[in-house]
DNA sequence: GTCAAGTAGTCTTATATAAGACCTGAAAAT
DNA sequence: ATTTTCAGGTCTTATATAAGACTACTTGAC
């Protein structure tokens, strides 16, 4: 079961990544508890500090999060996360504010060659293609265009009876199973384009804030594209470096 | 010497903020070894597994460096620290290449209310203000004004017999002994003013993306100032959030 | 209802063993 | 005589185990 031999991974890395597949393949569901480290421990036939060296590296990877007195688990997309972790928008105090947002747009496409080759899909594969505005204390802010493979989320076009929710990334979850781990951003400035500008209500080649993100799963398989274009007026993206 | 009292931060917690002043008030020097994680742990009368805990927080945080075998070393700005931690310009196939610089200008100059508020300085301190001008790949690709504080960087203007490195940050280390251990960025999409135009050779006008970095110490004092506006036609900037 | 004891979980510290890096000196090769 | 190679010793960090302390919730007595 647990391999020991010369050249192999150490255990708790061992048990690290069968912990990682369990959450992976929705054995243990997000929100849920985990056995407790003694349990883990007496099931894999090892001390408990070496479970909890696993659980430790997997808690400083947002995978799961301990609470004391309480149990170990499995990490949840709630709107703190969303906005903390997820969310890089300030506005020149300082201050996060989630922004609300407005669909203009939800419909299936096939993939454009720049969508595919983000998403790792085959050329002209469907991908449902959500285009919506986002106010910022009610001011016109942000235009976002969200890709995402028609397969993963076959029902959401049709817009099965529920409105899309303000943070994608908590439906991406209870309604599909499918959890939002890390991502990559690139960001560029751009003239804003005549559409851009007349939603954002601003003059054509005003300069914005382009995000261009790839969102990513656990086992890092891409499968959200979402871009977004921002007035930086009175906002900005914030990053810190530690 | 170590509390232990109840209500009082745990043990590892008071050794790691122990090693922290001491690299902080450079009793530690960067670069050089700090002694071993026995030696320490029998110095403070604990075990080596205390300090170990003690130790990996602050390797986690890019204060301290451990090489098995070796021992473990206070961090240093070598050039690929500065490369992969604090520069995140990439070009558009994701390859990160430093920028080589040439400097338009370096005065003393009384901060104006922007710099001092962002570096917490009093009202019209004297500071060094830089001008440079960044390559990538010989294309004109960055304009950067750099603010310090003048009282820290004394002899800095007059530019003592050196010329100044493409990697500041290595220059703060070794000529002043500042370390720079974090930084805090806000980016915006600006229009090119015509000095930046004529500097970068394109029209005024153009969308830049502009960088404003505050750089801080290790007990979180801000130290450098540095507005970047760069040309996102062949770059971009890139995070990646875990 | 309130409070106290019990229980099940994580947190902290301590100790032992393993594995990697480097140095030194003797033996072997040139 | 000089250089190279190799083995052992010693110092380092890395990993694993164990035990007591702390925390949050539950249950039962009053």
């Amino acid at each position: 079961m647990l391999s020991t031999g010369k050249g192999s991974i150490s255990l708790y890395m061992q048990i690290r990544d069968m912990l990682v597949s369990k959450v992976g393949k929705g054995e243990w569901l997000p929100g849920s508890i985990i056995p407790s480290e003694v349990n883990l421990a007496q099931e894999l036939g090892v001390s408990q500090g070496t479970v909890r060296k696993a659980i430790t590296e997997l808690v400083e990877s947002n995978v799961l999060t301990r609470r004391q007195g309480r149990g170990t688990f499995v990490s949840m997309h709630n709107i703190d996360r969303a906005l903390f972790h997820f969310f890089h928008i300030s506005d020149n105090k300082g201050h996060k504010v989630l922004p609300d947002s407005n669909v203009l747009q939800c419909r299936r496409k096939p993939a454009t060659r720049i969508e595919s080759s983000k998403l790792h899909l085959e050329a002209g594969t469907s991908v449902i293609r959500i285009e919506r505005m986002r106010r910022i204390s009610d001011k016109p802010t942000m235009v976002e265009t969200i890709t995402l493979p028609a397969d993963l989320f076959a029902d959401l076009v049709e817009g099965g009876g529920y409105e899309l929710p303000n943070t994608l990334y908590e439906l991406y979850e209870q309604r599909y199973g499918i959890t939002i781990h890390s991502a990559d951003e690139q960001l560029r400035a751009i003239a804003a384009s005549k559409h851009d500008a007349k939603i954002l209500n601003l003059e054509a080649g005003t300069p914005l804030l382009e995000i261009e993100r790839v969102a990513l799963t656990l086992d890092r398989t891409p499968v959200e594209l979402r871009v977004s274009r921002c007035s930086t007026r009175n906002h900005h993206y914030h990053n810190t470096i530690f």
